[in-house]
RNA sequence: GGGCCCGUAGCUCAGGCGGUAGAGCAGCUGGCUUUUAACCAGAAGGUCACAGGUUCGAGUCCUGUCGGGCCCA
């Protein structure tokens, strides 16, 4: 930024200082919001001026200057309105220091309502106090910010300049607070628990590391909220769920950012066919509140009313790739299988994993309409319930719908003997050095053997609930400070 | 991890085959008392992301680095 611009800001705030203005004050009493004066005075016919008086406060978004009157746009988070002064009301002294404000300025201001001769609404300047003053200049009124970069550095910036961009986190906002009334209203407790744990689990991934000083200790920031809801299925609470960030050690891009947000929600005694229809009626009961139980993704029409579309997972593989991975039922005759049909596909060690390939790189796409897939592997689901008659199958499903997989549910494993067996797999999965393999976790088996009821569990991931909503495709949209690589030149100025 | 594209004034953008950097907005000065992308006139504002290289000469060509976007794995 050119020194000259801020200096000049710099100076006229010693000027407001000189003259023994505060340009930093610490209150200002409104009558009214900006959008509550359009409501209030719609039917105020052009030319006519009302005996109302308000008092009102905001930030200057544009100044049209010319001789002894002025006209200013003053926006608040509720709307904007135009300022009308005088130097014949206000006096020369006074006039001359209103119109020393600038762009970005916050102001408060009183007198009475009018609608000029165009139709404007507007406030006719009697008086005026600076609320604070801006030492830098905001984006273009016109082309407003556009730098992608610069959008996600700076949020208050695009917030300010982009309405769309403060749209779409008001809409993420009213999803989560949608989700919340649905989950209360379903009788379930929401909690917190540890963010900083001794041992991670509930997922596959690396996780972040915190180091405690006093207890000499590595925690962990948590990677699923899962086991620790357990313990309170286990405690006695039939019904909770949380909504909280979790932490992945992985890559930043457009769809994955190392913290994100979850919903995770457990009901004793039930199983993952009573979690399908929660994951519907909570995700139709949000796009209710939201009106938008139809919507348009990316190009796609997409209706939310129930029932879904289950699907065996089995089948949506077969349709999609002309693969029965029954009948392949070795990692080595699978490999081959896909090997012959020419799928471009990421060998991966085990036979789960292979499955898992196959369902992100030929399905998952294609899964536009609300689609829940039914039944998965038992090796890549370590905390599931195995499906009565089929042992290397559990009771789980994925939800998707505009090709984003937006949730995860089993009927979750309540056996502390199977379970102690699951993560001696996983354990030795690990020893082959897949990193993102989950340790054995003994404390959370102990809290198991004490009796846990058969019940089931599913988790959405909040930010790409928000993406659904906003028809947005990078999760940078949904989140408003995203993790970005640190910028080397950062032209900080203190 | 690989490929392609982008980075020029506070913001939005031009800059043909290499010849000493341009506009609009914002800011400044002057004019203008119902404008609304106000208008008119004038002056100012640049480490062309960073570091090397080629060249008499680089915003432009080459190499590398950093940051971002898109696509692929």
């Amino acid at each position: 930024m050119p020194e000259a611009l801020r200096e000049e800001r710099l100076r006229k705030l010693e000027e407001l200082r000189a003259r023994g203005i505060n340009p930093y004050p610490t209150q200002y009493s409104s009558t009214h919001v900006l959008g509550q004066l359009h409501q209030e005075f719609k039917a105020l016919p052009s030319g006519e001026e009302t005996p109302a008086h308000v008092q009102v406060a905001g930030r200057i978004t544009a100044r049209r200057v010319m001789g002894g009157a002025s006209f200013y746009d003053l926006r608040d988070q509720s709307g904007r309105i135009q300022l009308h002064a005088t130097q014949d009301l206000l006096g020369p002294e006074r006039y001359q220091l209103f119109t020393d404000l600038e762009i970005g300025d916050f102001v408060g201001v009183a007198g009475n309502i009018f609608r000029t001769k165009r139709g404007e609404l507007s406030v006719r300047v009697e008086d005026f106090q600076i609320l604070a003053k801006a030492l830098r200049s905001l984006p273009e009124k016109w082309h407003g910010l556009t730098d992608v970069e610069t959008r996600y550095r700076q949020r208050y910036l695009d917030l300010i300049a982009n309405e769309a961009a403060r749209q779409a986190f008001i809409t993420r906002t009213k999803a989560v607070t949608a989700m919340r009334r649905f989950l209360d209203g379903q009788g379930f407790l929401e909690v917190e628990t540890p963010i900083l744990q001794p041992l991670y689990g509930g997922a596959f991934a690396r996780p972040f590391t915190a180091f405690h000083n006093e207890l000499k200790q590595t925690l962990y920031l948590r990677i699923s909220d899962e086991l620790y809801l357990k313990r309170l299925i286990i405690g006695g609470f039939e019904k909770v769920y949380e909504i909280g960030k979790d932490f992945r050690n992985e890559g930043i891009s457009t769809t994955n950012n190392p913290e994100f947000t979850m919903m995770e929600c457990y009901q004793a005694y039930a199983d993952y066919r009573d979690m399908m229809a929660l994951a519907e009626q909570m995700s139709y009961s949000i796009a209710q509140e939201l009106g938008k139980t139809r919507l348009t993704y990316q190009g796609h029409e997409i209706d939310l009313t129930p029932p879904w579309r289950r699907w065996a997972l089995r089948e949506a593989i077969l349709e999609n790739t002309g693969l029965d991975i029954e009948k392949y039922s070795t990692t080595e005759s699978l490999q081959k299988a896909i090997a012959q049909k020419k799928l471009r596909l990421e060998l991966k060690p085990t036979w789960g994993q292979l499955v898992d390939e196959l369902l992100s790189e030929y399905v998952e796409s294609k899964l536009i309409q609300p689609t829940f897939l039914l039944d998965y592997p038992l090796e890549i689901s370590p905390l599931a319930k195995r499906k009565p008659g089929a042992p290397q199958w559990v009771e789980r499903f994925e939800f998707f719908i505009g090709g984003m997989e937006l949730g995860n549910s089993f009927s979750e494993l309540n056996d502390p003997l199977d379970q102690r067996e699951r993560f001696r797999l996983q354990e030795e999965r690990r020893r082959k050095g897949d990193e993102e393999a989950p340790a054995l976790d003994e404390d959370f088996l102990m809290a198991m053997e004490y009796g846990m009821p058969p019940t089931g569990g599913l988790g959405v991931g909040v930010d790409r609930v928000a993406m659904l909503f906003t028809d947005t495709l990078s999760i940078r949209d949904v989140i408003l400070f995203p993790a970005l690589r640190p910028r080397p030149k950062e032209e900080e100025r203190s």
